[in-house]
DNA sequence: ATAAACCGTACAAAATTAGTACGGATTGAA
DNA sequence: TTCAATCCGTACTAATTTTGTACGGTTTAT
């Protein structure tokens, strides 16, 4: 299926909401407008933070804000911030999870071509692409 | 992780081993070669007839056999054969699932971009590259 | 001081995926 | 004609991953 987690796309409806509204936004309110629960939201919106996509300000009146203008932030940045880096299989360089047919499998080290090409197409596609 | 699942994984190397073994393969044989389980093997490799990627001959001194060249067979095919259609997400165009927030998400079918991006760039890439 | 809001961690529940087992059908060869 | 090799299909179990939630803590405007 090579499907895009679930997180991931909550992500870029949050996102594209946003992407709409350029103020300090509470992931309460995200929530009610996204209709999406609030403790998944508050979760997504914690990893967006990490990954540099939104902007965090605590305390009373706080909430998150969008860093970027809607075409600088690309699909590919997105679901990394999420689910994290874009790996297809587990024998991809830098990956550290360990194949049992390393040995034997003649593939070890090819799969780059099929995830450069992935992350390729996803890093034309930007969240103003979705909102248009 | 937008991540292959495990069975494509398995399926490609499979694939390659009988790339360069262009003669009829028992799933026993190709298990052994590989270092598969077996009944994994059986199980792929029935996808993969079913898929027209690889053809089958029951009975003694049976088994399968590759239907064209490698260089004509895409990462696409390979894929949608053992894990189904490449769908990022539920509301693509044809999926039955049921979307949640459909009502209130903007975002529908816009996915395709994305969808599409994807299919074409694993429709580029074939087994002959994971093979040279 | 208080309430609104984010932070981090940890956990429970649900869904998906991987792997196995088994009885059946087909076919080449002794 | 019988036997063994081999594919076929389905169903089931176990493992893993993903989702979703809860809770106690910290920060900050009023």
């Amino acid at each position: 299926m090579l499907k895009l987690s679930k997180m991931a796309d909550y992500g870029i409806v949050i996102l594209a909401y946003m992407s709409q509204n350029r103020m300090c936004l509470s992931s309460t309110q995200i929530a009610e407008n996204t209709h999406i629960p609030e403790a998944t939201v508050s979760k997504i919106l914690k990893l967006l933070n990490n990954g540099g996509i939104v902007n965090s300000t605590r305390g009373a009146n706080g909430g998150y804000q969008l860093v970027e203008n809607a075409e600088n932030i690309s699909a590919a940045k997105i679901i990394e911030a999420i689910d994290g880096p874009v790996e297809l299989t587990s024998c991809v360089e830098g990956s550290h999870s360990t194949c049992q047919i390393a040995n034997t499998c003649q593939l070890n080290g090819r799969w780059q071509k099929i995830n450069g090409a992935v992350k390729d197409a996803l890093g034309t596609l930007t969240l103003k692409d979705f909102v248009a």
